[in-house]
DNA sequence: GAGCGCTATCTAATCGATTAGATGCGAGAA
DNA sequence: TTCTCGCATCTAATCGATTAGATAGCGCTC
């Protein structure tokens, strides 16, 4: 058994025709088919389930409908909804996706893309989750076009597409003044690069007046905030408002809120800033500002596969505001 | 610029060999190579910067080293994580991975499938989230080997790779007893079909003995189980031990269960079935029985790649035990 | 010194779809 | 009747890597 599948030539054989009209008729192709030999080609077809070798389509028409998708961590929930989008927008335009994780390290992406390109990906989409490095260089190299989403090197040629992180801090701070708070503490990544420094400059502008403004840091992990949280609990140094970069910190802190026994909000006022949906149905219910992930998906998607390459591309390209979704944690809905 | 990537005639010609000694050293290929032969074909491809392309290598080998992963939702934290662990899985052995997510439609499932076949994959890998229809069914037409993950229909003919459901249950039945529990109930899904089906049945034989044991039923999303959550503390008609099925469904109870100030553990003892990273951080912790999604993901693949199939393949196959993973949602650790 | 064996290399067919150029055929014009 | 135009179709080159079969060159043996 597993017979061979059938080709344009078997179709072409059995309708009685040559394989470039088998080829006109499936593609409705670049010339006209007499209606009646169609109608053979695509009884033909049908009988002997012929499918379409797109492998050497691609060979022949050197492009093969794939673009890479370049990931940190699909287990991630804001890394694995961006995927999610990412791949349903590129089904929308007919393209598959070829996936790979690249933990945390730029040697793994290099590696992906070095992978991606042997395999004639028709572009690249990179959601990096940091600006080291650009990954992009040796596919624009090659003459195929990338795109960062999310986060992206300072100098490079592709287009950036992110959230509108400045506005999202604004409306956080003024959400939390709305509940009369004074003192706004922020919650940091170790490092200031890609969104997550923009996010701290935006509060670093918002919180300028306030007296003595509190600026936490850990690393982006459950773990790591849920520690911090314990820690600045037990020191009796916990701030009453706090601004959490990320939606996986703002998770560990309230892990860490709960095992210490503080409330959440009564003592502890928290909005996040990714919105994902994780944050929805938290213990309590994270306030968010939440990300358009799907439009900046979207976005990059159609800058990638968009024909022409503008000369000087728009260095950053932001997709959409990010919404405040008041929920229980800030202290709205008691 | 955007120059034509140069091919294996090119780096031939630069190194003043044919076409067929280049391959033989890309590759080590079947033939020797004189050691100095060798140098100079190296030395060009890097001048070149040659990268050896994948498409015209499939369509003559008749591989193409890439595999089909058809998920349900990669935004879901489970399925993200087992998307991971299949990717990194596929990736030790040096093949790349195609993702698509079909939603909880079996039409978009089958358009996937369809889809990757013309792509000519090695392998198709399948996360189902339910056990209707037999996505394998086209792939083992065409002769292309499918292996599902967590999930299978009943009659088909590729194998199934699931975690040890009935050990799970009985692991978390026997917890909640040594806390003293001796009424358990138990939430399942919508249904009764794959290894949610499989958890219902374990925990029916688990608390045979006991009195009136209360199965409660709502669909895998955190949004059901909330709801479902508050309404039964508001009938008054909450379980004070309950085994969840899934994490999303124990957090959904977590949530709600926080909401109408329904204490936990104090008042109600929480173990969840999938244990994902989710789990850990929660407010307060779960207590899970950790499937072995990394090991489930290798054994799967290790099975689609495996070069000879069994005449008749096991039907289903587990892959290691599911740990209980004690934290404060069951009441330990207080 | 003719013949043999071995290695290193080259030539060319092949995978399956695409498509430009060639061909065949019939209708209408002159 | 013959010539021309246009449509429908066929022929064959092409994409780039792989590899079986052919060949060239060298060292040995008898």
């Amino acid at each position: 058994m597993t017979k061979r599948a059938s080709t344009l030539a078997d179709v072409a054989r059995r309708a009685g025709t040559s394989t470039a009209v088998v080829s006109y008729v499936m593609n409705n192709g670049p010339r006209p088919v007499a209606a009646a030999t169609r109608e053979r080609v695509l009884a033909a077809a049908a009988e002997l389930g012929y499918r379409p070798n797109r492998i050497a389509r691609a060979l022949r028409s050197r492009t093969t409908g794939v673009v890479g998708l370049v990931l940190a961590d699909a287990s991630n929930p804001y890394f694995g909804a961006l995927a999610r989008f990412v791949e349903q927008a590129l089904e929308w335009r007919e393209r598959l996706t070829l996936v790979g994780n690249a933990g945390f390290s730029a040697e793994r992406q290099r590696h992906l893309v070095e992978r991606f390109l042997a395999a004639q990906v028709d572009g690249l989409v990179i959601v990096s989750p940091d600006t080291a490095g650009d990954a992009a260089a040796p596919a624009e190299a090659a003459g195929v076009p990338a795109v960062y989403v999310h986060n992206g090197p300072a100098g490079g040629r592709a287009p950036v597409v992110a959230a509108d992180n400045e506005g999202a801090v604004r409306a956080a701070v003024a959400h939390l003044r709305e509940h009369g708070h004074r003192s706004i503490a922020f919650l940091a990544g170790p490092h200031d690069d890609g969104p997550v420094g923009v996010r701290r400059e935006a509060w670093d502008a918002a919180v300028a007046g306030d007296p003595a403004p509190v600026l936490l840091r850990c690393s982006y992990s459950r773990a790591a905030a849920d520690a911090l949280t314990r820690r600045l609990v037990s020191e009796g140094a916990m701030p009453r408002a706090l601004i959490a970069a990320t939606d996986e910190q703002a998770i560990g802190v309230l892990s860490g809120a709960w095992a210490c026994g503080l409330p959440v909000p009564d003592r502890l006022a928290l909005i996040s800033l990714d919105g994902t949906p994780e944050s929805a149905y938290t213990a309590p219910a994270l306030t968010v500002t939440e990300q358009p992930l799907l439009a900046m998906a979207e976005r990059a998607v159609d800058l990638l596969l968009s024909p022409g390459t503008p000369a000087e591309p728009p260095a950053r390209v932001e997709a959409g505001v990010a919404a405040l979704v008041p929920r229980r944690s800030c202290g709205c809905g008691g």
